[in-house]
This record gives C-alpha cells, sequence and structure tokens, in this order.
DNA sequence: TACCGTCAAGCAATCGTTTGCAATCGTGCG
DNA sequence: CGCACGATTGCAAACGATTGCTTGACGGTA
C-alpha cells in the first residue's frame, strides 16, 4: 500500500483535510463546495471552506462521489470505425460540446460487430456512465433498449430507428440523395445505379427510399438490376457490389453510392475493368468526408455538418441529463450537394 | 432518489446478493471472483460462488471497486488530432490492444494547445486513471512530469522526449527521411526542399536531422534557403511554408514534407502558382495515412505501422501497470519507403 | 490428551463523498 | 417565562468492493 492515486503521484487531498483545515466538519464541506446544497450554509462558513480548497487544491474525487451518486461526469460515444473520417469529426464535435459542461469522453470502436456493440455497451454502463451518444444505432434498436434498459440517457446521431423511439441527430438522408439525382439527371444520366449501405440501417433505407423516389419523380425507372446494397458502408463491400454490377452486364452511366467510402470503393471496382470516372462513368458519393475534395478524382458528393451533427447531439444529451424530458426528439440537418470532379455529362 | 445508476435501469445486483444466494460472506465472494486471491477459497465454496454470480448476472462495480483500489482500469489517450488519419490509426491499435484486458479508453484531442493538454491530464487524472498515452509529447516534457508527477505511468507514442526518460513506441523518423532522400536522389533530383513540422516536436526535429545527414553523406549541399519548418503538422502550415519557399525564388525539384498532411498542403501552394506535382516538383510525404495512396497524385510516403504503434504502445503501458520496471524504455519500429506518384524524375 | 499448524471463511475497517436526521443556538411570540 | 421555529452544523450511515486480522474446525504428532 501507500502508494497514492493511479497514474498520480503525491497523496490526494481529501474533503476531511479541507474540514481540519477550515474548521468544519467533513459534511459542512461537502455543502459548501456544491452550487446546490451552498445556501445551506453559511456565508461566513463558506468563505472560509472556499479559502481552505483553494490553498489545499482540493479535487473531489470523481470516483468516490460516483459511488455516492451513481454518475460519473464520463459519456460513453461508440462509433463504428474512427477511421472514417466522418465518426472522427463527429466525435471531435461531441467533445467541443460536452468539454464545456465537464464532461469526458469513454470512447470506442464496434466495426459493426453486434457482439462488441453489446459487450462494449455493458463496459461502459458499468463504468457508470451518465449516458450514451451511438453512431450505431440500427432501425431496430431493441439491442440498445435491451443493454441499458428503456429509460436509458441515449442520443443516436448519424442514423435514427424506425420507430423514432430514441432521440436522434441526423441529416435528411431522402433528400440529400435527392440532390444527387437531381443533379445526374441534369448532367443527361438515365440509366442511373444505386449501391447503397446496409438496409437494416437508416442509413443505408432512406438513402435507397429517396433514390426510387427521386426517380420516380422524374419519370425514370429504375431497373432492378441497377440496384444493389453492400454489406457494410466500407471500401470493400463498395467494389464488390460494384463488381457485381459490372458483372450483371447491363448499362448504366451513373453511380450513387451509399456513401462516400463506398463510392471510393466503386472507383477500384471500375478501374480493375479500365472504366475511367467521370468518363465513363459518374460517382457520388455522401458524406463528404475530410479529404473527399482530394481523391482521385476528388468527389462529387452530399455534405452534411459532421461537427454539427456531433454538438447537436452532444447538447441534446446534456438537456436529457439535466432530467429535462426531450421524449422522442427529431433533430434533422440540412445537406448540401457538393459538386466536384466525379461527376460529369454522359459519354455521348 | 430510487433511480438506479446513471443511464442503466434496473437496481444493480452486488456482491452481497451473490453471497446471500451462495450462502456466504460478502469478503469471500469477493475473494472467490478474484483470480488472485481465489486460491485462498475452498475450490466447491468458489464455485457456489461462481454458479450465484452467474446466475444473479452480477458485474462488479468498477467505481466501487476503483475507491478502495485506487485503480479504475481506465487509460486516458491524448492526441492532437482525431481527424488526423494517422492518430486515429493509432487509437485503434491502443484500443485493441488495451481492451483485450479490459481496459477503457478516455480519449482527448488538444489540437496542440498546451492549455487544453495540461486541462485534459487532469481532468483525467481527477478520473483516476490507471495511466496515460499520448501522442502530444513535446521533446521537452516538462508538462507531463509536472502534471500527472514524476512517477506518472505514462507512455509517448508517435514522439519522444529528448532525454528520453519517458517510455516512448516511435518509428525511427531519421531513417524514415533517409529513405525519401535516397528515393529522391536516385530519380536524379539534387536541390531538394525540406519542409519540416515543428522543431520542439521530436518528429519535427529529428526527420530535419535526418535530411540534413542524408544529404551530407550524399554529397549534397543544403541550402538554407530551401529548409523551412511549420509551426504545425496541419495543411494549413504546409501550404504556409511551400508559399514562403517559392515566394524565395531559389530553384528546388523536390520537397521533403514533415508528413502527410504538410505534403497536401505543399501540393496546394504548388497548385495555386500553377506548379504541377510530380512534373515539375516531386513531393514525398511521412506516415503513409489511410487515403494517402488516394490522393490527388496518390502519395509517395514513408510508411509507419500505425496500428502497431498504438497496440505496442498499449502493451507498453500494460506492463507498466502490472508493476513491471519498464525504465525508459523506446520503441523503435522500422519505417517503409511507399512509392507512388507524386515522385518522378526531374524535369530535364 | 494436549498442542500446533493449516486451510477456510467471517468480521469489520476502509476508500472519499453525500445526505437524512439530530443537535444546538438564538430569537420571537404568546 | 416557556416553547416553537429557523438557521447552521455535526453525526453517522450509506454507496459497493477489498483486505488484514481473527476465528474455527480439523488432523497429525508427541
Amino acid at each position: 500500500m501507500g502508494e497514492a492515486s493511479g497514474a498520480g503521484s503525491t497523496r490526494a487531498v481529501t474533503l476531511r483535510d479541507v474540514a481540519q483545515l477550515a474548521g468544519v466538519h467533513p459534511g459542512t464541506v461537502s455543502r459548501a463546495l456544491n452550487e446546490a446544497t451552498r445556501p445551506l450554509v453559511n456565508a461566513e462558513t463558506t468563505r472560509r471552506v472556499l479559502d481552505a480548497a483553494e490553498k489545499l487544491k482540493y479535487r473531489p474525487n470523481p470516483i468516490a462521489r460516483g459511488l455516492k451518486t451513481n454518475r460519473s461526469r464520463t459519456v460513453g460515444v461508440i462509433v463504428p470505425d474512427l477511421l472514417n473520417p466522418l465518426f472522427a469529426a463527429i466525435v471531435r464535435g461531441i467533445e467541443a460540446r460536452l468539454d464545456r459542461d465537464g464532461y469526458t469522453l469513454l470512447i470506442t470502436n464496434t466495426d459493426n460487430d453486434p457482439d462488441r456493440e453489446r459487450t462494449q455497451f455493458e463496459a461502459m454502463l458499468a463504468r457508470q456512465v451518465d449516458g450514451f451518444i451511438t453512431a450505431t444505432a440500427h432501425r431496430d434498436h431493441r439491442l440498445i433498449t435491451e443493454v441499458v434498459g428503456p429509460d436509458a440517457k441515449v442520443v443516436l446521431v448519424n442514423r435514427r430507428a424506425d420507430d423514432n423511439a430514441l432521440p436522434a441527430v441526423t441529416v435528411d438522408d431522402e433528400r440529400g440523395v435527392r440532390l444527387t439525382v437531381a443533379h445526374l439527371v441534369e448532367l443527361g444520366h438515365r440509366r442511373i445505379a444505386q449501391l447503397s449501405g446496409p438496409s437494416r440501417l437508416s442509413t443505408g433505407m432512406r438513402r435507397r427510399q429517396g433514390f426510387v423516389a427521386a426517380m420516380a419523380e422524374r419519370g425514370l425507372d429504375v431497373d432492378p438490376e441497377l440496384l444493389d446494397s453492400g454489406d457494410g458502408f466500407t471500401e470493400a463491400e463498395g467494389a464488390r457490389v460494384c463488381r457485381d454490377l459490372i458483372g450483371r452486364g447491363v448499362p448504366f452511366t451513373a453511380i450513387v453510392a451509399g456513401n462516400d467510402l463506398m463510392a471510393l470503393g466503386c472507383l477500384d471496382a471500375l478501374d480493375e475493368v479500365g472504366l475511367r470516372c467521370p468518363e465513363d462513368v459518374s460517382i457520388v458519393g455522401f458524406n463528404d468526408i475530410p479529404f473527399a475534395g482530394r481523391f482521385r478524382p476528388p468527389l462529387t458528393t452530399v455534405r452534411i455538418p459532421h461537427y454539427e451533427l456531433g454538438a447537436t447531439a452532444g447538447g441534446l444529451l446534456l438537456d436529457m441529463l439535466r432530467g429535462e424530458d426531450v421524449g422522442r426528439r427529431q433533430i434533422l440537418l440540412d445537406p448540401e450537394l457538393i459538386v466536384r470532379e466525379s461527376t460529369a455529362p454522359p459519354a455521348p
């Protein structure tokens, strides 16, 4: 024994130390130091306590406090993969908002593995996080409600649940895809393929719906042969479904990809068979991840406000943590089309 | 009151519950559940306890445990910016290694702001993290030793301290830069510029040293006019110093950039004045961040094993947490040159 | 039979805060 | 003059786990 706290060094100063120096009882110190209970203690006493605390550089021990109060000023953030710059950006937004209020982030990746997702939720729950922000939600959120319980403090970001039972901050996916279709049609494309993400995710399904609706509105038919869904929003899956598409041999001049990563995969698949973008095939992505403008070719894509997505989700969670009843609030942010060089008129 | 734990739902099952069901004392349950103390309790009793724990789905409360043991099974990870894919990758490596041993990560960005760095260290310290892994270290590590104390459990990753006083996992920067110089010289370049990162960081300084040494070895002189350092490893700084370089008007045919991000900035600056890469100027980066091969042009760069960097740092910290004395161990991983399309022979 | 060593399990203190309740001291009112 | 009441503060019991110490039971040995 002997050794003080974890990574630290000198023995921590406790409430008793402050109490002793201020000549009062620890309980009083606790009350004096706590905004909420401060009115209960005499102004003069409070001053003495504050002075003492200051002098000793007292820092409350969140662990002890957490044991008693069941709160940790820590929130769990669960994302599929930090290497996807979209999520890195969202996390930064979350951090910015929550940091202001003294919250710290416990972050983890799931790689879209439901088992991992469950374990991570549990691990964080055990560590007494006060709430969660997750970008891994399925349309069916059974896993979440099951693990964290019905009265959970959970905010979904970038994805939503079918029944809107959980508060969520997302972008209007359907509208986003509509923008891409409008753009492509305007360029002259008619045979447009859509290779979307997994349909068990709202982002997969809604973008598909938006695509179908947008095509219909313009009186264009959607050849089922030109529709497919990847098993994940990854480069590998993008390449796979694109290869399949090419293999089917039905003609097309443009691809609406599930997201930017899948668009990159498409680029690879096209490259393998000597097709060029945008000369032979136009491609549009979704998300406008950092670096999207630097790729070869620079990606035409739908920009979504990553940072705001994260910051807004953080704000929403804060509201919940303050006890506000946000119910099943759904916040929808606006997407914007960014035209770069991966789209061009179809070859004549 | 009443309400159970933070984000959770149902009242948690405690050690007493298990004890009651197993018909033993809580203390015994504690010992039976703990690998280390298990030998102290009768095998048959242990079985009963394990069964009971299983049946009740008992999960130890890390907060309570932490209060007693001063350990939280949580480690703090501090990086400059998660949006730099290098750090995202390193974090994934750290997570992979630490997760196995039941550790959870508290992650934060500093944006290279020393004040923020200090506050974050303190916030994490207060939360009783067991140790730190930081990618924000300066060559002078006063801040760290000052904040977390002399007997700190800190591992540096990607950067090291001048005096090697803190254990670090890095790549051999000098060797990496040598590879780039060798490559450029072989292509026929003679007037090579180096725009490195901040010299207060080991990665800035060592890459500079490596460059100078490599040039000298080949009997090439380094025109001081072709040397400059950015104030951060960012695209903006890369662009700025490159603009300055161009402004100086001294001829050069290649640039060795401080890292990939700075290389991207250089690309922008060249573009502004109509210079093309690699036709007019060759550029090499450092790190081989994810997507480096997708940029326009695909970046010739030095690949460093991001994931292993993180995983190794995680392993090293684990050793320390187990009480092993790793002293000032410095682990150096090997870099590798990846030739892509941003380098070519100089124009004749 | 008395004594000692060993193995198991129970007891209770402790980690640092929070918080319901009791105690104290004045003071105002009937 | 006695009592109730408000304002402060002290007391001590939690929170859930860990752990040094003690107790008990049992078996072997002298």
